[in-house]
Formats: C-alpha cells, structure tokens, sequence
DNA sequence: CATGAATGAGGTTTCATTCAT
DNA sequence: GATGAATGAAACCTCATTCAT
C-alpha cells in the first residue's frame, strides 16, 4: 500500500476511501462480536461489506491493522480523557475541585463508552485472550487501561481522597466491577437501568474507598 | 472408548493411562496459557506430552472434550463451596452467623482458586471469548459463577447485610472486582501480597455495600 | 461461491474457469476408473488437474458435488431420452410403431451411453457399492434406471408386446444382461463387435421375450 | 502367525479358534454389507465381534485375509458345482442329457447361492470396484464367474443347444440378467416369488438363446 | 491368549495472502 | 480500482498395524 493516495484530499477518491474503510470496518465489528476477532476470516469480512476479498488488502495491510483501526478512536477517546482529567486534578486546589475533576473523568468516559459501545463489547470480550495475531491492538488498549487508571488512583490516593490501600489493588478493583458490569450490560447478559447503576456504583465506590472509614 | 479397562485396578496399564490423561491436560493447560484455547493444536499438545497426535482421541473426543476434564474439578469445587455457604447461611440465626458464613464462603474459594490458579487464570483468560467449538465448557462455569454470586448476593441483602440496591449489580461488581485482581495477579501483571490484598479487597467490599452507609 | 462472475461473459476469466472445471472432472473420471470414487484423494485430483489442493474447493463444494457434476449429463441425457420414447410409445397405434418406437430408444440410449464411456463405466462400476459420502449422485442414477425400464417394461408388456411375466423381471433381466456387456466391453474383459453384439443382444431379448412364444 | 498351531487337531484351541474365525467373518459379513468393505474398519469389526482390535491380528494377516476367508466356501462351492457339471455334459450323450446336465447346475448353484446369500450379496456388492487392497479376492470369483460361464457356454454351443452367436455374448447377458435379479432380491429392492421368478428366468434365457428361432 | 495403547501417515477442509484479469 | 482464482501451509480427525502389559 503506497502512503501517497491519488486525487485530493477531500476529493471524491478520498471519500469513496473513506467509505470503504467504514464499510469494512463495521461490518467487521459486527462480526467479530458474534464470533471473535479469530474466528472471523477475511472472506467473511468482505462478504458482509458487500465487496471483494482481494479488495481488503488494498484498505487494510492485514486483519491486524483493521482491528487497530477499529480500536483508533476508542482509544484515542480515552487517552484524551485520561489527559484532561488529570490535567483538571493536578490544577484542583481543594477536596471540591478534586471530586469534581473525577466527576468530569466520569462523565466523560460514560459518553466515550456509549459512543463506542460495540468496540467497547468487543474490547472486553478478547481483552484478556493472548495478544496473538489480530488481538494485539486489543491488548494495547487493555495495557493503556490498566497503567493510567492505576496513575489516576495514586493521585487521588496522594491527595488523601482514598484510604491509603496499595493504588493498585483500588484501581484493578474499580476497573474490574465497572468492566464486569458493562460487560453484563452489553451483552444484554442483564437489563440495567443505566443512571440506578451508575449511582450505585458510584457509591458502592465511594464508600469502599473513602479514607476515613475504619476497616470493618 | 470402551467403558472396561484391562489389567487389574491399580496395575500398571491403569496407572499408564492416569499418567497419559494427566501429561496431557498439564501439557495442554500451559499451552492455553500461553497462546489461548483456540490458538493451540492438537499436534502441539501431544507433543508437549510426549506422546503421538493419534493417541489425543483415544483419550479425549476432541479439544472441547480436554477442556472440560481440565475444568471440572473447578467447576465441581466451586458448586460444592456455594451448596456449603448457601445451606450455612440459610441456617444462621444473627449477624454474626451470616458474616461468618460469607467468611467461611470467602476461604473455600480462597482455597481452591489457589488449589486451581492454573486452570482459574485460564477460565479469566477465556470466559468472555465467543463460547465455540473447544471453548464451550468455559462458558458454563461463567454463566455458574454469575449465577450463583448473585443467588448469595440475593441472601445477603434478604438478610439486611447488604445495602438495597440491585442484587445483580453488587454481587457483580464484587466478581468483576475479584477476577480483576485475580487476573493481574496470576499473569503477573503486578506482585501482591495475598493476605494484605485480601484484607483489603475484603473492607471495601464490605464498606461499599455495607447497608447503613448512607450513598454520598 | 457467489453466483455473479466478474468480467464479461466469454471473457479470458469465464473461459478458465470452464478450462478448470473440465480439467478437474476429466482428472478425476480418470482416476476414479483406476482406483474407485473412493480410492481418490482431493490431492491427486488437483494433482492431475494441474492446480492445487485449496482451489479444488473453489469449484466444487467437495467431491460429492464432483461426482453430481460428472454424472449430471448422463444422467439428463437418461432421463430425456426416456421422456421422448415414452411419448412415442404411448402415441403408437399399432404393433410396428410400437417397435419403431423401442427401436428409437434403442438408438438414443446407445448414442448416449457411448458419448460418455466413461461416465458410463464409472457407473457400471460404482453403482452397487453403498451410497455413502460421495458415491450418493451413482445411485441416484442407478435407482433412476431402475425405476424407468420397468416402467417402460410394462408399457410394452400392456401392449401386447411381451410375454405377460412380472415386468420387473424382463426389465431387470434386459438392464442386467445389457449392463454386463457394457462392463465387458468398456472394462476390456473382451473386445466385442459392437454392431453385432447389438444385434445378438436384440434377438435374444426380442426371442426371450416374445409374447407367444410357449414356455419351455 | 506361526503356520503350527498349538494343542491337538479337533482340541479345545481348534475349537476356540474356530468360533473366533466365524464371529469376526460374520460380524464383518453385516458391516461390509452396510457400508462396503473398504467403509468398515476392522475396529469396528473386532467390536461388533466382541473381542479387541489386537486380536483380529491373531487370527487374520489383514483384512484381505479376512475377507479371502469370507468369500473361499462360495468360490469352492462354484467352482465344485462347475466342475460337477461340467462333467457330466462332457459324458451326456443326447439333447436330453445335456438339458438334464444344465438343470442340475442350475439347482446346484441356487442351492449353492441360496447356502451363501450374504456373500453373494457382497459379492454383487463389490465385483466391479477396483480390485484395490482388501477387496482383491472378491476380483478373483468374480473373473472365475465370468471365465466358466463362458466355457460352459461354449460346450453348449458346440453341442447345438445354443443359437451360434459369440458364447461370450450370450454366457454374460445371462450372467447379467441373473445376477441382476439376484441383486434386486437380496437388496430388498423388490420381492419377488423365487420359483416363478426363477421360472420367468428359465423362459427367457432359453427362449432367447434357443438355436432355431429366426433372428428378428 | 487377550487387550487396548501407541504410532504416524494420510485424508478432508479452511484460510490468509498474492496475483492475473 | 475491483474481482475472485490460486496457492500451500496447517488443522482436525481416522485407521491399519504393532507392541507392551
């Protein structure tokens, strides 16, 4: 695949590109959530996306490179999320702004994850699958998720907002029941009243973690 | 297979066969490990054994068929400590009975997720994946784990230890929780130490859910 | 398979692909005559055919479907040539046209078998063995003669034209004899004049058969 | 296989390998039957027979052996009543003595037949695939049938009771339309009444072959 | 003698990737 | 650009035959 593509950018070359790429990648997606990421073939991609096999390649180098494309925005989502809300911490002066700057992270990631809710299903389902193959830019995303929420913890803990536990058994924690219950939800495993949980997460959160309370 | 085994119990041809079965669901589970349940031929794992491709079947129907023997005695382990806890704490009388139930509870597990990490760190690795072909007896200890976590979550909050909120949503924060952990233990994601991690893990269970705790 | 085929009709592509199709059936008749439907593997059809193993799938779902390709002609070939003289039987008037008739058959059946010899052979030969896995579309053929000579067995036999025995009797008995001559004859067991061993076959059904003739 | 067998002639051991000999010639006899010699393994054989695998090797070289055992009372007995009979044509002095001479090896091979039917059927069965591996000795009757119709025939011929045509003709068209029949009846394929249809077949074959009549 | 465990070649089918049209 | 034909390396599973128990 050449990097320099014909026509101008924005040009009608350009869009059918563009098109193309979202074809594939949707209709992967699709796939990939009933059968996972190894068990679909490129034939089967094409097929769905109403065009040829041979066709793929001249879009993706190989099924990698379309599951890290699938995987792009939600974890650019993410990062810049991650970015901002510990911008907004590292700036908060008191106890107020630091809950605030953890509402906003919230809040943010509550529309990041439903903006990308399939990507998000298919990242939970092959998260934990050995990165081989097709699967490595899931792994990616499931490294970046670990790291940065653990960093995240360790501010919060600094600034005496969490009980002094090891930040990374608060984290894994948080990221685990938060993962487990999205995971339930989206496979329609359960059906969940969206905002009930979330405030009872928030709040079985915020009790388990807050600082002063003596351990039982 | 015939049901009718040659050669006296205990001899030599019956201890042959316990060793085969044992040198190839050891050898396949280290294999699974490393590159996933559906990443692992059955050439590999017979050679991992010591033994040749063609003898696999005259010991396992199929792929599936191994994953299931390496599975049930997690499986059988875990139903027998729920039937355990379920009839102690449908017997306590007080508080304190209940809580003791949940610790006795809390320690079967313990023990046999210790006594199984092997097999444990494969059900994490694998209970999301599409549940296909050699992967289906994984997701029948998922769906148990569910299941049953909720049922025990279910009697707590009968019994006014837990919060009211969703059943569902507690017993499943508690179990993506625990799993998190779990997982980035046995893969050695991080180091932790056990019984300071269980502590832990244990007082922000218990005062995130516990009942009076007004939500924030 | 998608059924749409790109370039034009006629084009280099169409025409390959009929090149491939004829050189995987005509390899395959071949070896089949050696060894047996059975006996031949996918490999040393594609072998011989000149290509490889995986394209083989292309053209042909598996061999069954090979086996249904090589036997359709005949086997519409059959079943038209029995359409047209059972029309022409029922449509006859008198003794002569009834003969004229049988005769008609004669010759259409003779043509027909002759232009595939070879399919024709494979028939003789695969017919009786059990229609299991890709030897299934030889008996749909076998059953297919079965059934129509005796039906056009007793036509002839409500027209006065044979001796009145059970249908199915001289029906069988003619296909049998017929069959065993064109076994010896494709086979090489004996090299016959055809013309005359025509005739010779003809006289001593027509003599065996012959209505008033008194039983021995 | 040691050529000696241990104990006495007519012994217990002679006794006991016998019975084992016809239980695994007749289990094998109904499995090849259902799925044809080269569809049945000899597991399946040693199973059906209930002994093990190994032990089919004691008593059997291969399956070829086995099958050389199955089909040798049939080819004995053909060979037997032909020999018979063609004694006594070659002694019969008169017309009449030859008639008798051909009736008696009709009656001889019905019975013959009759004693052997699942062989014969097997027989039927197998006679044209390719003479490949195990079903070698199924090859050797069935070029005897051919060989000795043929002579016989020919004795007939010379001797006047047959239109001159080439005996090969008319020696295969009836060994075809008998085995035909023969083919239709042990399959189930139809039912028919044996002495009327043996009969019918007499009528035919002798009316047909009769020296006198005119050809059409 | 009897059993079934072991071997490994071989068969069918699938699929990522390349390439002619 | 688009198409699907071609390739060949695996993967799964079977089975005749040998051999330890």
């Amino acid at each position: 695949m050449p990097s320099h593509r014909p026509g101008p950018p924005g040009g009608k070359r350009e869009q059918n590109r563009r098109r193309r790429v979202q074809e594939l990648t949707s209709a992967a997606l699709e796939l990939f959530l009933q059968d996972g990421i190894a068990g679909v073939t490129v034939d089967r991609i094409t097929t769905a996306a109403g065009t040829s096999k041979g066709n793929f390649y001249r879009y993706f180098g190989d099924k990698e490179e379309l599951v890290a494309t699938l995987f792009a925005p939600l974890r650019e989502g993410f990062e810049a999320a991650l970015d901002r809300s510990e911008e907004v911490l590292s700036a908060a002066r008191d106890h107020d702004e630091l809950v605030a700057g953890y509402r906003l992270l919230g809040v943010s990631l509550g529309a990041l994850l439903f903006a990308h809710s399939g990507v998000v299903r298919l990242y939970l389902q092959e998260a934990r699958a050995p990165a081989v193959g097709a699967r490595r830019p899931v792994r990616v995303l499931s490294d970046l998720v670990a790291r940065r929420s653990i960093t995240l913890t360790d501010v919060a803990r600094e600034n005496g907002l969490l009980r002094t536990v090891d930040p990374r058994v608060s984290a894994l924690a948080v990221v685990g029941a938060v993962e487990r219950m999205l995971w339930a939800s989206l496979t329609g495993e359960h059906t969940f009243d969206p905002l009930q949980t979330a405030e009872a997460l928030i709040a079985i959160v915020m009790d388990g973690l807050r600082p002063t309370t003596p351990a039982m």
